[in-house]
DNA sequence: TCTATATCGATATATTAATATCGATATAGA
DNA sequence: TCTATATCGATATTAATATATCGATATAGA
């Protein structure tokens, strides 16, 4: 690892995308106060998770009233867009990234897909709710005049390393990386893995012990 | 909570199908045993957290040589399959749907994705990698005539809990929810949740410390 | 046959995350 | 003004997960 310790866990991160949608659903409702108890009974959760996660992200409340819901939203808000920018190129414009493409969701979380790249010449030229799809070849060029530092790759695993590679090479710092693939990349570069399979995985088992479950309890 | 101990950890679930796809790899270019070190290395992870593992998927290695690679990988394949079936519809054909109806690598994972439902009356009818897709109105019948009891659901936020709904009115016992809505469903429903915002909201957060401990690190 | 060694797997420890307890405090209402 | 109460947030505890240590053992090679 490349160094750098956590400032705050894994889990506490993961959780800012929900605390996020909640509480901005709940301001444009109009409930400018928000106790950790209604967050917690909304989402699912314990408040003390809510509570602890908000004294992680530096959202301080008040007793007997809760936290402001505008401030903790511009707060989780500023965590997940601090950066100078969070533009990104999308690279493998197959089905997934014509999904994440489309998706409206990234948008309010910092991410701003500017553009997708990829071999495919029946694709290339097109626009993907106004993206213009191009050529994998003009990424080095546009990552550079455009100061592009991420990236999400979206490849099938065979080409995965060697977009990656080009990437790096553009000057991209930071892979969102769909392909089943352990990539190998300089220690500067951040890859955050995301495996679809897992969650299919837990599910599976999941059903399995509740199926196991039920037998035991109708024998 | 329903109730029903985990027998193994999430963490090890999840990290199954990496598992599983790396020892098929393996398999297939004749490496019939394998051990944990050559694992951990491959995957980027520690031996001790590969050994830990298998011993708890019931894996039994030997001293000095390893693992037998084709017996890890029907166990794994067995923890993954061993329902009856794991037969599943597809509810929301949009972007995403026809990504995750596209996409091979569930397969093998015990997964058979054997139709797709939507409103869309542009969609329905025509047919995805040989799935056909059906109106939303027609799921309860097939789904009871063909015993299906696990659905994906990729439909809007808005839609996702009227469609939760129908789904387990017509015998859904498992449902991977992609919508970002916590789903309310009965106790004997299990729900995983995707929420692809998650993995992007680490992804930024880690590039946020990167590029703080950067500019500490040139000043 | 015997010895050296790679590797597992059991046990122990450390780290991280979740949960519980409870005092402090800001507001509402008497 | 005073009191009751909802709620936070600090501290403590428990649980889950990851990591370390090391003895046991199966094979390779002398």
């Amino acid at each position: 690892m490349t160094g750098g310790k956590r400032i705050m866990g894994l889990p506490s991160i993961r959780r800012m995308p929900m605390y996020y949608r909640l509480l901005a659903r709940e301001l444009e409702a109009g409930r400018t106060q928000i106790s950790s108890a209604y967050i917690a009974e909304a989402l699912g959760m314990e408040p003390i998770v809510v509570r602890k996660d908000f004294t992680l992200f530096g959202i301080i409340g008040k007793p007997k009233i809760g936290y402001e819901t505008e401030e903790a939203l511009q707060v989780i808000d500023s965590l997940m867009n601090s950066r100078d920018s969070n533009e990104a190129f999308l690279v493998g414009v197959g089905n997934l990234g014509q999904a994440l493409l489309s998706y409206r969701g990234f948008e309010h979380m910092g991410l701003d897909l500017i553009a997708g790249f990829d071999v495919d010449s029946d694709i290339v030229g097109r626009r993907i709710q106004g993206r213009e799809i191009f050529a994998l070849v003009e990424l080095p060029r546009l990552a550079k005049r455009l100061h592009v530092k991420t990236g999400i790759l979206c490849v099938p695993e065979e080409a995965a390393q060697d977009c990656a590679d080009a990437m790096v090479d553009a000057g991209i710092e930071g892979i969102w990386n769909f392909a089943p693939v352990r990539l190998q990349v300089p220690d500067y570069v951040v890859v955050q893995n995301e495996d679809l399979a897992e969650g299919l995985a837990i599910l599976i088992v999941k059903l399995n012990q509740s199926k196991r479950e039920g037998i035991q309890r109708t024998n």
